[in-house]
DNA sequence: AATAGCATTTAGGTAAACCTAAGAAACGAT
DNA sequence: ATCGTTTCTTAGGTTTACCTAAATGCTATT
């Protein structure tokens, strides 16, 4: 099984492949944040789990399965950023945290995330009463349509 | 600092404590499954930490600090798990979920998941509406305000 | 085509949290 | 009070993800 982490090596280098179609090792430790020689090991890793494709001292770029996992990994990060951000969250402390979240929530809980931002999402006016009462009681501490 | 999993060794005796005043190495040991042997080795760090009150081949109590702590990191899953369940999580899930949430949550994240509970909980029906909107939402897909 | 300067890898470590196996202490029943 | 069981600790390993320092390969400029 592919660890937390790596996970989050597989997102970066989808994230790089997208305009140049191939990751370098710098620019992942840039992105990760870690060092090279880190990188260097984690992409024998990934490599031996056939999550990537990689030769010693070249490009790395998804396989069809890395690609896959990547795309689906993407997608929960998204739920997680939009549901964030619909509940008020700054983008980014979103963005943060749905690095986080995106490992370790259960597929039960992601579930009811997407549901709540498609529920956000497609209700009839742009900005729903209730989330506008949901604001409001954010910034006062008061829910706007209790009397008292 | 604390490390994640320290964090969870801490609740635990706090739980455990609830009822005798103390906790024992089999305990927590099945309480957050792993050998006797890590826990023993954990309760040594803690207890170097401060958190703890603790001398080898005897109880394990929570300092001052170490329940102060533990009683912060319970607001925090405690809010999370309210919140999950609000949103329709079920709650063996949300429990699970909220464990692993607890530790990395961002303070802002976590006002705004307070935030939303109070509001759920402040609301002048016990129902909301748009609650009652969003479940249907779930179950069938579609926005009940929505025509066509 | 030689080399200087990057990029990358290798080798050898570290820290955290876990494990097993074996020994020591405490406990409880007779 | 002693013996057997259970609980706990110790010692020594493992894994994962990281690190530094040193070596190696690549490339671009001259």
């Amino acid at each position: 099984m592919l660890g937390g982490r790596a996970e989050d090596y597989l997102e970066a280098i989808y994230t790089l492949s997208r305009e140049k179609g191939f990751a370098k090792v710098m620019e992942l430790s840039e992105m990760l944040d870690v060092k090279p020689a880190t990188v260097s090991e984690m992409l024998e890793k990934l490599s031996r789990m056939g999550y990537v494709d990689y030769k010693k001292r070249s490009h790395v770029k998804l396989t069809e399965k890395g690609m896959r996992k990547a795309m689906s990994l993407r997608e929960k990060r998204n739920i997680v950023i939009k549901f964030l951000k619909a509940l008020g969250v700054p983008e980014d402390v979103a963005e943060r945290d749905a690095c986080a979240l995106e490992h370790v929530l259960h597929p039960e809980t992601l579930r009811q995330l997407r549901n709540f931002v498609r529920f956000v999402e497609s209700s009839p006016a742009i900005n729903p009463r209730w989330l506008e009462h949901f604001r409001e009681f954010c910034r006062t501490g008061k829910h706007p349509c209790k009397q008292r």
